[in-house]
DNA sequence: CTGTTAGCGCATTCAG
DNA sequence: CTGAATGCGCTAACAG
C-alpha cells in the first residue's frame, strides 16, 4: 500500500510536535522558517503525502470542488474541465462532477443529493446552469460558496466572463468588412445568458455600420446542430435570402454550413458562415468554420482560482473578464456580387 | 449546513447501537429484518447521509473511483464518463478524473501523485492508457484493482470490449455490397490496441470479397482529423484511386471528406467513406457519416460495474462484450461506374 | 443477532 | 513560537 507515513512518522524524524507539521503543511503563521525547514525536509524524505480523508473530518472541509453542468457541448465541458482541474491540482483540492437535469424541481433535487453526498466546499456553474434561479437560491440557502462562468448578470458575482457582446459585434463587423448587407443571425438557447448578449453585439454590429436592423433575418436557435439546419431551412428560403448568417454557436453554423451544400451552394462564395466556440468541429468541416475563440480552459482556471481563494478568504473572490478572438478561416468570405 | 445527523442519532432514534445502523448501511448480514426496518425507517426520518470522510477513514478505503485517460476525443470520454459517473452513483462511489501524458515515465509519475492524494479504490482504464505497460505494471505493483476499456489483450482482465474485428469486416462487407472494389483503409494509432483489430477485420472483409490485398491502400494515421487530411492527400493522389475509404475513426473520415469536398469530389457519388466510433460529428457534417457505432456510456458503466464487484468481492470482474451497430449515413452510396 | 471499546489520521482547542 | 490533549464520524474487533 502506498504510503504508511503519517504525520506522527514527520514530526518525529523532525523533532517537533504533530501540530508544528501540520502548521507547515496548512501554511500557518507562527512557525519558524528553521524549524518550517527541518519539516520539509522530513516531508520530502518520508515522501510523507496527507490522508485526505482524515484531513477532511478533522478540518470540517471536504477539499472537494464540485463542477455542475448541463450542457450539450462535450468539447466546452472538457475544456473548462481541464482547467478546474489544473486549479484544483495546484492547491491540492480534488473536483467532482454534476451533471444536472435541465428541470429546475429535479436539477434541486440532484444538487441536493451531490451535496449531502460528497459535501464539497464549493461549486463552479457552467452555463446554462450559471442562470438557474432554483439552483442560485438554493446555493444562497446553504450558504455554498461558488463561482460562476459566462453568468448573464456579472455584479457581485466570483467566476469569470467574456465580453459576448463585443465578440458578436466583431464577427458582424468582420462580415461588413466582407461586403455583405444582408447578414443573418440565429439566436441561441434563450435560457443562455450569453444569448441575449450575442444578440445585442449582432444589433450593435448593423447599426454601426449604418444596416437597418430586419427581423425575419434573425431567427431563434437552440444551440444544437438540428436547430441551426431548421433555422438555415428558413433563411434560404427567404426571397431575399442573406449572403451571411452569424449563428450563436457552432454547431448551429455547422448545420448552416450543411444545408448550404446540400442545396448546392458553395461557402463561402454564395454564402457566408459565422459561428461561435470554435469547438475542434469548426476546423474539421469543409469548409472550416470562422468563429469566435473562447480561452475555455482557462476560464475553467480562473474561475476555480477565485472560487478557492473565495472559500480560504470570503469576499476575495473576484469575477474576471477573458479575452476573446475572432478567429478566421475558411467559411466567410467576399460578399457575392 | 446540510446534516449534522449523526450515525448516533440514528442509532437512538431506532433503539439500537451505532453498530446495527452501521451494518444495516453497509448490507453486512446478522441484522434481523425487523430492526432493519426501524433503523432505515429512523435513516429516512432524519435525512440521514453518511458522512463519507468518516468512513473512509475508519474504513480504510475512499468510496473513490479513476477514470484514467490520454484521449483526444472529448466525446468519447465524455460518453465514459457519464457511464462511470452512473455506475458509481448508483453504489455510493464517487468519481475522480486522472488525464495523463502519454510518456510513459510522466505518466507513472502523474499517476502516482494521483494515487498518493485521493487513494482510490479501483481504476477505470480506457485507451489507449489501456494498453501503456508501464502504468499496468504499476498498478500490478501497487495491487490496485482495474477495469479496461477495450483493451489489446483481454484474457484475465475485468472490463469490457467490443468485437471491433466483427465491426470492421461489417464496414468492409457493406462497401462490398455497394459494388466498391477498390477499398481503401486508414488505420488508427499503433498504440491502440483497436488499430490491429480494425486493419483485422479490414482484410478479412476482403478476403471474403475475394478482393486482392493491396498494401498501397493501406495508410496509417493517428486517429486525428490531420492525420486524415494526409492520409487522404495520398490515397486521393495514387493513379487508381480507390472509390472508398475506409477509416479507423470518425475524425479521420471527417478528414477524407474534406479533402475529398476540396478537389471537387461528391461524397458519396465520387468517393463513399466510412468512420468509426459515432461521434456527434459523424451527423453533424456534410454528408453525415456511414460510420460504427459502439454504446460508449454502457461501456464505462459496465466496466465500472464490473470493478465494484472485483473490488466488493474479488476475482468476481468480468470482461464483457458489448454488441456494436453499422450506422448507415449519406457518405457511403454505390460504387461509381 | 447485537452492543462495547478502540482507534483511523489529522486539525483544533488551549496551555506553555 | 511550540506542544499535549481531545474529538471529527465512522467501522473493526471482539464480546455477549
Amino acid at each position: 500500500m502506498a504510503s504508511r507515513v503519517r504525520i506522527e512518522d514527520v514530526a518525529e524524524a523532525a523533532g517537533v510536535s504533530m501540530k508544528t507539521v501540520s502548521r507547515v503543511l496548512n501554511r500557518e503563521p507562527n512557525v519558524r522558517e528553521q524549524t518550517r525547514e527541518r519539516v520539509l525536509e522530513a516531508v520530502e524524505k518520508l515522501r510523507y503525502i496527507p490522508h485526505i480523508s482524515a484531513r477532511s473530518l478533522a478540518g470540517n472541509r471536504s477539499f472537494l470542488i464540485a463542477l455542475l453542468y448541463n450542457n450539450p457541448s462535450d468539447n466546452y465541458l472538457m475544456g473548462i474541465m481541464s482547467g478546474v482541474l489544473a486549479a484544483c491540482e495546484q492547491q491540492q483540492y480534488n473536483m467532482m462532477l454534476g451533471p444536472l437535469e435541465w428541470d429546475s424541481r429535479r436539477m434541486v433535487t440532484q444538487f441536493d443529493e451531490l451535496i449531502g453526498r460528497s459535501r464539497p466546499d464549493g461549486v463552479v456553474l457552467t452555463p446554462p446552469v450559471t442562470d438557474a434561479p432554483a439552483l442560485l437560491a438554493r446555493l444562497a440557502e446553504l450558504e455554498i460558496p461558488f463561482a460562476s462562468i459566462s453568468p448573464k448578470i456579472r455584479k457581485d458575482v466570483v467566476g469569470v466572463g467574456m465580453d459576448e457582446k463585443q465578440a458578436a459585434f466583431d464577427m458582424v463587423s468582420h462580415l461588413v468588412s466582407l461586403g455583405h448587407r444582408r447578414i443573418a443571425h440565429i439566436s441561441g438557447h434563450p435560457a443562455h445568458g450569453a444569448t441575449k448578449w450575442r444578440i445585442a453585439g449582432y444589433q450593435q454590429g448593423l447599426k454601426q455600420a449604418r444596416l437597418e436592423y430586419d427581423p425575419t433575418l434573425v431567427v431563434p436557435g437552440q444551440f444544437s446542430f438540428d436547430s441551426g439546419v431548421e433555422a438555415a431551412r428558413a433563411l434560404l428560403g427567404l426571397k431575399q435570402r442573406p449572403t451571411a448568417v452569424f449563428a450563436a454557436n457552432d454547431d448551429m453554423a455547422a448545420g448552416v454550413v450543411a444545408v448550404a451544400l446540400e442545396r448546392g451552394l458553395r461557402v463561402p462564395e454564395d454564402l457566408s458562415v459565422g459561428g461561435f466556440d470554435d469547438i475542434p468541429l469548426s476546423s474539421q468541416t469543409f469548409p472550416p468554420l470562422t468563429t469566435v475563440h473562447q480561452p475555455v480552459r482557462d476560464m475553467g482556471r480562473l474561475a476555480t482560482l477565485e472560487l478557492l481563494a473565495d472559500i480560504q478568504r470570503p469576499g476575495t473572490g473576484r469575477m474576471l473578464h477573458v479575452p476573446h478572438t475572432l478567429q478566421l478561416r475558411r467559411s466567410t468570405g467576399p460578399a457575392p456580387a
